[in-house]
DNA sequence: CGACGTTTGATATAACTGATAACAATTATC
DNA sequence: GATAATTGTTATCAGTTATATCAAACGTCG
């Protein structure tokens, strides 16, 4: 899992002038992004918006967002499980999950049913026309966009990129 | 009120997969992540609120959020620049941007200018106080915040890893 | 010059996300 | 059996992101 070459370019200092003018369209070029280019953060969130903003185009046939998407997937994968377990693994608070689940119910992906051994709690379990909207998601998901991104970064890069997000959500 | 109709959909459950309870608190361990592990954008994301979360936490005494830093940041290093390129520069929508250059504006971190060379537009400058809050705060990132992340990352993998992103950011 | 379109900062507003408090029904604990 | 805890839910609020619009100032071109 260790990443191979391309840590040689990450330093690109190129600060030639250090001249202020305080005033008169100063350069006209584009901004110098500066020690923002090293912030984690920011990297993070530009390129999670990204990722998110190709999520979306590529699933747009399926009407899904990227929670959305997650839901169904965890439903899947986890059958039997009521609102609270999902929402929690999803880092999704409760109150929230009960509009998501709402929308979700309402186009039929998935169904609440009154657990039996405890009559407070809801499990969630995925419809077939769910299970369907899924499996065509994935499709789309693996097929559109996974595999551009793998292409940009080469295999074991992407999969050292997603090593070191999980170590960084779970580890820090 | 909801679950009436579709019970029948539901119960069509065709998995390869051995054990299906349906009911029962099923499996009581923690939840399988499944696919969703090898989702690019979900570990984005989980990641990036993380590394938000700790960001706040290691700057919270001066008050900065992310963003707030990476316009003070912009700031010093391109002087001479007007709201609407700081804005789009970091992304931010110019009528957003208003607001927030308020609350810096108030705390006396910038200043508005309105330039000789162009009566419409407001030149924003960092103030002395603006330069070292943004001091102090660079020193409490690199210490507390990304000498932590290089830490659990080696600093090679640190740097792919940022070159990964910017890469995502750029050319996805 | 002057009409026209554009840009800049600003306001208002809407949509969406995230977080907290509270409540009824149900279950667990003592 | 009284009390505490949990589940789903509602209401609400703060924060972010997006669009439309406006007045002032600028640029262009006839």
């Amino acid at each position: 899992m260790t990443v191979s070459k391309t840590a040689a370019d990450a330093v690109k200092v190129s600060r030639p002038v250090a001249k202020q003018d305080l005033d008169a369209s100063s350069d006209d070029g584009l901004l110098q992004l500066g020690e923002l280019s090293g912030l984690l953060g920011y990297a993070l969130k530009r390129a999670q918006l990204r990722v998110f903003e190709d999520f979306l185009r590529c699933v747009a046939p399926l009407q899904l967002t990227p929670a959305q998407f997650s839901v169904l997937l965890l439903l899947d994968q986890n059958p039997g499980r009521n609102q609270t377990e999902i929402a929690s693994t999803l880092g999704i608070l409760r109150p929230n999950f009960v509009a998501m689940l709402d929308g979700l119910e309402s186009r039929e992906l998935c169904a609440r049913m009154r657990s039996t051994s405890d009559r407070r709690s809801h499990i969630v379990v995925l419809t077939d026309k769910g299970r369907a909207v899924l499996a065509r998601a994935k499709k789309l998901v693996a097929n559109k966009h996974e595999t551009r991104l793998i292409e940009l970064l080469g295999p074991e890069n992407h999969a050292a990129l997603l090593d070191m997000l999980a170590k960084i959500a779970h580890e820090f």
